[in-house]
DNA sequence: CAAAAAAGTAACTAAATGGTTACATTTATT
DNA sequence: AATAAATGTAACCATTTAGTTACTTTTTTG
């Protein structure tokens, strides 16, 4: 009973935390203000968590760890490369749209020149969908489906980063271009965008 | 003779800030960083600039103007659409290449929901890019060389975004593909990359 | 139940940091 | 040269904030 309160306890912080830590970067974030919306006393954090770059690591490894899983539930058959090729590209939107504190997170991640990333041994992210990616492409050249030419290093980078930039730049392109891009409509509209023009240079 | 030192103390005021600025984000910033690297007293900041929200507000337009000018230095004439749009990418590449503290201020005033941007009147920002995208596809269409149904929406956005989120993610994408993007075979490579797709988009 | 261990509280500390001020020096103008 | 204004210096202040600690309460377990 005791030890279910201190990860119920835990959960709250590892909450709070990512909410902060998404919003207001590790810099902006306040410790003090994490445990308040947590509900919690300051001093659990330093128990459980260390200090504050704890909490911030084991926020990250969390996050990181909720989009393995999603890679991993991408489909494995490769029948229909055309296919996978747009079923991959709308899957992620969907996750992306879902998890925008990810988006975030990884941005203020990026901006600090991904340095916990780096050192936090997280060093295979990203390779399910890098090989799921090289073995469609593989495939939809084998099966004369995609040109011999089209250049897999352009498409990769293309897949991981279109969907992403999308939910980067909400806010300055929804300013600059007046509509609200988080509309779920629009959100189709541009995973149907992406899929068409990357389909189109590979079936070319 | 004494304007003209204060001058240039104002203007290594202003380069330190927007080094510092860039990397580190408003909130990150340090106001003595940027006396010390400056090489100017911490007082002479708050004389020209107030405090640090003004000597930000400042950066942030002189970055703008900077964009602005980019902007009106391109081409009018649209007699070529595909080399015009062409050239856009390659140029708005060639113009983020040499202006990489934009991407990161824009960056951070993008994750701080792009408040100052938004209330410091720069309401016309980009019209200019928009508005010589928005020709160049009509008359793309008007000349049969654009498929009529071409969604200039989505071409707009993909022009205003692709290239800067190529710069936004390079630390995380290099760690990712294990490859150094700001090579600048890379970056060319990844604009003809870019200016294929969409023109093939366009004119299939 | 009693002792020990875990969980929680609140007040505190030390360092960092934005901003100020009293004072000194340099420069422009007459 | 004399005076006033602009520039510059360094010490200082108030606040914020990560992290600590002494102490109390709750829970577990022999």
């Amino acid at each position: 009973m005791k030890q279910k309160k201190s990860e119920l306890t835990k959960q709250r912080i590892l909450e709070a935390a990512e909410a902060e830590f998404s919003e207001k970067g590790v810099f902006g974030a306040r410790i003090d203000s994490i445990a308040a919306s947590a509900g919690v006393n300051k001093r659990m954090i330093y128990e459980y968590f260390l200090n504050k770059e704890g909490l911030y690591k084991t926020v990250l490894i969390n996050v990181y760890n909720r989009i393995s899983l999603w890679e991993s539930s991408l489909a494995g058959d490769t029948d229909d490369p055309v296919k996978v090729i747009r079923d991959l590209v709308h899957s992620y939107f969907e996750f992306l749209t879902k998890n925008q504190s990810f988006v975030r997170i990884l941005l203020w991640e990026n901006l600090n020149g991904a340095v916990v990333l780096k050192d936090s041994g997280q060093s295979d992210l990203k390779a399910v969908v890098l090989q799921l990616i090289s073995r469609v492409i593989a495939d939809g050249k084998a099966r004369g489906v995609f040109r011999a030419d089209a250049d897999e290093y352009q498409v990769t980078m293309s897949l991981l980063n279109f969907a992403f930039s999308y939910f980067a730049n909400v806010h300055t392109l929804s300013y600059v271009l007046s509509s609200d891009l988080l509309d779920e409509a629009k959100i189709n509209e541009r995973a149907g965008f992406i899929s068409d023009i990357l389909i189109k240079y590979l079936t070319a």
